[in-house]
DNA sequence: TTCCGTTATATTTTTATAAACATAACGATC
DNA sequence: GATCGTTATGTTTATAAAAATATAACGGAA
């Protein structure tokens, strides 16, 4: 899918630390796992949602677009949305749940 | 998770052909990963959601209880709640996508 | 021109998931 | 007690996803 809530998060961290290094560090992420993430947002949509630079003082970096920030916006207002709508059936469903064993 | 899209279609045609294995050929899958998800299935929740018997005339087996059917129902009803509360989202989401390359 | 932290990419290795294959058990019917 | 279609389970193989490892390129700055 082109998003979801790992994705959206990537784009908030880098958007926050200006690289996509750090923000995969501060994800506990490989720094090849996000980059692909990002290049998979990228050609998923008609505008950039990252645009990086390489080089120069700090070695380069990467910010995220207006779009990107609308995009991510967005994505939560759908999935504030998509909560509140079955908020009721969730709490019955989930008490029909058994309670499962985690390790 | 307990329940999606391919679990629900997995109990319906379970439904519909009173056996695990019937159910399996009609969505061309294999009997031991429908019975895996039956399993699965059966031990997320309270009380069972497919019963099975193991010989007899026909060899045995299997059907849904009502229990079952509810939590197929409700499963759907959330699926056209979240659907709909999100369709305008999506729609403009949606048009900021690129046309994805498709085999 | 050397250094630095970053982006960008290739290659290998590991891990997890799914598929494929094989077989036992069940129990009513004949 | 042999047959039949099903449930139930074990084992192996193939495939895909993720992780790990390695390296090149970039471009300011010292």
């Amino acid at each position: 899918p082109a998003m979801g809530p790992g994705k959206a998060a990537l784009i908030e961290q880098i958007d926050a630390t200006g690289s996509i290094s750090a923000a995969a560090r501060s994800m506990d992420m490989s720094y090849r796992r996000a980059w692909q993430l990002v290049e998979a947002i990228n050609l998923s949509f008609k505008q950039p949602v990252v645009v990086t630079a390489t080089g120069g003082k700090r070695g380069g970096g990467a910010s995220v677009t207006e779009f990107g920030r609308a995009l991510v916006a967005q994505f939560h207002a759908m999935e504030h949305k998509a909560s509140a709508a079955i908020a009721g059936d969730i709490a019955q469903f989930t008490s029909n749940l058994r309670a499962s064993r985690r390790k």
